[in-house]
DNA sequence: TAGATTGTTAATCGATTAACAATC
DNA sequence: TAGATTGTTAATCGATTAACAATC
């Protein structure tokens, strides 16, 4: 029931900060906040922010500001962290464990039930307390435990190899960790984490600030 | 020597895909490549492709296009992959083990040199060739290593404590995977890395792509 | 030289900020 | 009711796209 049907990419990506945010104020106890007291902590205009939510609905009143734990909730909702999704993490080395460990990603309703891989020496171990399946047996293994979601995490050139067989088990949603661009049908939603680019965009602003200091000390 | 002063944020973020993209090319044996070619290949506007590149020179030719070793040279100098760094990951959980054994990051000229943790049982160990080092000779030991760079994987309520640590060994650079926001003085450069935020958006579109197959069944 | 394609300026589009009437 | 603060419209700013003269 969402105020406008299409939101920007813009707006979406940072609605995950405002509900950090909101998360931390509830835990400090804070009962409402005005977008001027929420603009000092988050570091977006006032105005920014009432238009971010109001593409969404009014969840504010007047002269009052926002009750955070409802607006809270109403981000949550938006976010779709209600859903629930099995997952299998595809490449069960040091990445795909650690993302397969991570406590965190329950919150958002992503429950990792298996590893897939396709060296014989993995397969049919168990990874605290988490399955490493045959990646030949994978869209099989998906449909009998309802996985939705695939989390590659294998070299690059494997990684569209992976993807066609997530999609083939079903997969509606893909999060890539290869550093590589997949292609996926237009029904299936595909969602990027570039761990290399961000590395090359620290060592770009690296050099920058380094021939800032150069350039002081002349 | 480059051409403007301030390029801008958006622009810089998109020039780990350059670069990728014609690291393809160059493994394909292309030599050049006009910015119409580039655009189908890589999705940006032709224009889009000019624009970009030309805030930091001209690198192409008139009815020629773009030579792609020359301007893979030319990205990797503005990207700043050139220089080295030795860097501590902190926190020996499983991420940051997965990020000190990934290879990919030598790249862009980054060495994990060490890990850093609290916990007694860890340190003195090695993990994969790397020493744990107790975090709270954290300091010392960066300088005596020449450790720049502090890549922060611990949970998040710590994660302001080591980047204050890291900063009083002398780093210049951080790399924070923990889901917080963190404040490092001005001439620090600090680059975040959102996983949560990242598996939000995901959620948000899954919700919607939903949404989407609910409505067209009615 | 003629054709191709860049580099760059101008036009458009979208996102952010400012302003203020509506309203709690 | 008066003051505060939202929701929303209008103005501004910045980023993208289009167009084309410059030039290889």
């Amino acid at each position: 029931m969402d105020r406008k049907d299409n939101v920007s990419v813009t707006v979406i990506r940072r609605l995950p900060k405002y509900h950090r945010y909101l998360g931390d104020l509830i835990e400090k106890g804070v009962e409402r906040i005005s977008s001027q007291e929420f603009s000092a902590l988050i570091g977006f205009t006032a105005s920014q922010i009432r238009q971010d939510l109001n593409n969404f609905g009014g969840f504010g009143q007047q002269g009052y500001g926002y009750n955070v734990k409802d607006l809270e909730k109403e981000l949550s909702r938006i976010l779709g962290l209600h859903m629930n999704y099995n997952a299998v993490v595809v490449g069960a080395g040091h990445l795909g464990q650690a993302i397969s460990n991570y406590k965190g990603f329950e919150d958002a309703g992503f429950n990792i039930i298996a590893l897939a891989d396709t060296d014989p020496a993995m397969i049919g171990k168990e990874l605290h307390g988490k399955p490493v399946v045959d990646f030949n047996e994978l869209p099989k293994y998906m449909k009998e435990h309802d996985i939705k979601i695939g989390i590659i995490t294998v070299p690059k050139t494997q990684a569209q190899a992976v993807s066609y067989k997530l999609i083939q088990g079903g997969a509606t949603g893909i999060w890539n960790f290869a550093p590589t661009d997949i292609t996926v049908p237009g029904e299936v939603v595909l969602e990027n984490v570039r761990l290399n680019d961000s590395l090359f965009v620290l060592s770009y602003f690296l050099k920058e600030a380094d021939a800032k200091r150069g350039q002081s000390k002349k």
